[in-house]
RNA sequence: CGGGGAGUGGCGCAGUCUGGUAGCGCACUCGGCUGGGGGCCGAGCGGUCGCAGGUUCAAAUCCUGUCUCCCCGACCA
């Protein structure tokens, strides 16, 4: 490709609005440009870098035994209804109807159309196991999307599934797309760590996530350096610090006025945070919920609406706190009927808590779950911080951010049993299938890709997924002696399965050299004069800068190696 | 949706407080010089100042409303 032909335009400073290093070299390469929020444009340049990332997931997909279909986009919305995610996904979801007034949802992912595929298709236990996946568009109206690529509103998603006669089996299954995973963060350049995660809207067991560190991550990880234990912040577990021991006291009720928060309530009465018990109120699904958690602990709402099963959990607003007869600063589920109860695990262990009395400037010392109160739900609610025990060592628990790359994880027959997918085993008796899924986001990708790679002067592609193997810069292509050089490196490259930029622009020395570091092409070759005087094509390494004159041969080799 | 910021040629910005001829750098076009790290000189093209109302003799500037974009949070690949 000659650049000058090329549709690009590389931009000297980046757009303003562009914070994350990836954003801005996405735009000042003229990589992509934004159409609206979260919509982006591909110019050919970033589309064959877009090309190469879906390449690679190909490769190690087919390598693990995936086998590549096509689902539509538009879903019958009945499909979504009928696995109840019409109402989870709720908002995410665009939606639309035909002309008849029938309702329709693009798809936001595609468990219930593979899973309606593969019901209508499969019988026996014969039929599985196998793994199918998608590289298709997704569209998910996001309440913000944001970091150029790193949250789209229209993406395009790898999807793989799984479809297996039992749990062992899925295991295998999903060993093989972990691996796979593993490879494909490699090969694209991105360090990743797997880690523990929430299974969130598409449900299911087990759950890995495959997360790129990286201070503009999303996502809060927790990481105990003595173990390796890796949790996403929704998910972490840790150990809690004991309980204060001691022989149950009688409860007891005091005037406490004043203490509206942990704090003042500890000081007070002259204990610690963790001898108190705390009430924070959700709503969830609509329902009013009070969680009772140790006074030193904060709730993680992710595991609340796992323990509740609910669709949505958010803060309860005041005038819900009134309508439940809560009294803010001063609640507890002591003596409460109304209310759900949600209790943390570290207040069903500690003894002799205080307690909100469920009156203004009143407060019982000395309470004690299954004595003074219960509790429909005992789970473990509580929040991991920084410095929190790691579960499986007690080492000091360290928090990191991250951005989500990929995700493995167990569905298991939700889907199976919901939309049907049902096979004959053995025995003749009919089964739902056990199902994975793994997901990765082939855009955020490429912007990790960006992130992780590159310098002060721009893009440093890794071999794998740059747009072309080879930029040559040419300098005075006027001079016969140079486009001779040229005519004859770039079927050389070529016949080599090299692809190759060539910038024969009108442009001064400078520009070309800045705007091919700024491409970042893993390997540039000079075409000059000054070159041909020293015996041949400059060779410059992008990412480390060594430089070589060598003979058209001799360069072609040395492009065809770096490119292997 | 809550909090914060911003909308002025393709990009980066000034001008807004204190109303009065829309400006600068880059990019782009033409001419010349230069020719290995965004070079120099000259001449140009390009903007309903996000949009809609209002105040005023006069609005980029003041008022009201609205839209869009970015950042932080809640959600996801």
């Amino acid at each position: 490709m000659r650049m000058s032909r090329l549709f690009l335009k590389t931009m000297r400073e980046a757009p303003a609005e562009a914070e994350l290093a990836s954003h801005q070299l996405l735009l000042r390469a003229g990589l992509v440009s934004p159409l609206a929020a979260g919509l982006y444009c591909f110019t050919p340049l970033g589309w064959r870098a877009i090309q190469n990332v879906q390449a690679i997931i190909r490769d190690e997909m087919d390598r693990a035994g995936g086998q590549e279909l096509h689902l539509p986009a538009l879903n019958p919305v009945e499909l979504w209804e009928q696995s109840g995610r019409a109402e989870s996904m709720g908002d995410v979801l665009f939606r639309l109807a035909d002309r008849r007034e029938r309702g329709f949802v693009l798809g936001a992912t595609h468990e219930e159309v593979v899973s309606s595929l593969v019901g209508r298709t499969i019988q026996s236990y014969r039929d599985l196991p196998f793994t199918v996946y998608q590289i298709q568009t997704k569209f998910r109206d996001e309440q913000r999307p944001r970091g150029g690529l790193v949250r789209l509103r229209e993406f395009t998603m790898k999807d793989a599934y799984s479809f297996d006669t039992g749990w062992s089996a899925l295991d295998d299954s999903y060993a093989a797309m972990f691996e796979a995973y593993t490879r494909i963060f490699a090969r694209a350049g991105v360090p990743v760590i797997p880690v523990a995660a929430d299974s969130g809207a598409i449900g299911g067991k087990d759950s890995q996530e495959f997360i790129f560190l990286t201070e503009s991550g999303e996502d809060e990880i927790l990481l105990c350096s003595n173990c390796g234990y890796a949790a996403n912040g929704e998910k972490a577990e840790f150990a809690p610090s004991a309980p204060v021991e001691a022989d149950l006291k009688p409860m007891s009720k005091v005037s406490t006025p004043g203490t509206k928060t942990i704090a003042e309530l500890a000081s007070f009465l002259g204990i610690e945070p963790r001898q108190t018990n705390k009430a924070v109120f959700y709503r969830a699904d609509g329902k009013p919920v009070l969680v009772s958690i140790r006074g030193d602990l904060d709730v993680n709402e992710i595991k609340l609406k796992n323990a509740l099963k609910a669709n949505v959990v958010e803060p309860m607003d005041e005038r819900m706190v009134d309508a439940a007869g809560l009294v803010a600063g001063y609640a507890s589920a002591v003596g409460l009927s109304d209310v759900t109860v949600v209790a943390d695990a570290s207040v069903v262990e500690a003894k002799n808590l205080a307690a909100g009395a469920n009156e203004p400037g009143m407060h019982y010392v000395d309470t004690n779950y299954g004595r003074d109160w219960d509790a429909q739900v005992v789970a473990d609610v509580a929040l991991a911080r920084a410095g929190d025990a790691c579960v499986n060592c007690g080492t000091p628990l360290e928090t990191r951010r991250g951005m989500e790359m990929g995700h493995v994880f167990k569905l298991g027959t939700m889907y199976a049993e919901s939309i049907g997918v049902h096979f004959l085993d053995e025995d003749g008796e009919r089964k739902p299938a056990v199902m994975g899924c793994y997901g990765i986001g082939v855009e955020r990708l490429l912007a990790a890709v960006l992130e992780e790679n590159h310098d002060d002067n721009g893009i440093v592609w890794p071999a794998e997924v740059a747009p072309y193997d080879v930029s040559v810069v040419v300098l005075n292509s006027e001079q016969e002696a140079v486009s001779d050089a040229v005519n004859e490196l770039e079927p050389a490259l070529l016949a080599a399965g090299l692809s190759v930029l060539i910038d024969d622009r009108e442009e001064s020395a400078g520009i070309k050299f800045k705007d091919a570091d700024l491409l970042g092409m893993p390997l540039r070759m000079t075409v000059s004069p000054r070159s041909l005087e020293r015996g041949g094509i400059e060779v410059r390494d992008r990412k480390s800068g060594e430089t070589e004159v060598l003979a058209v041969a001799a360069a072609v080799a040395r492009a065809a190696r770096a490119s292997s």
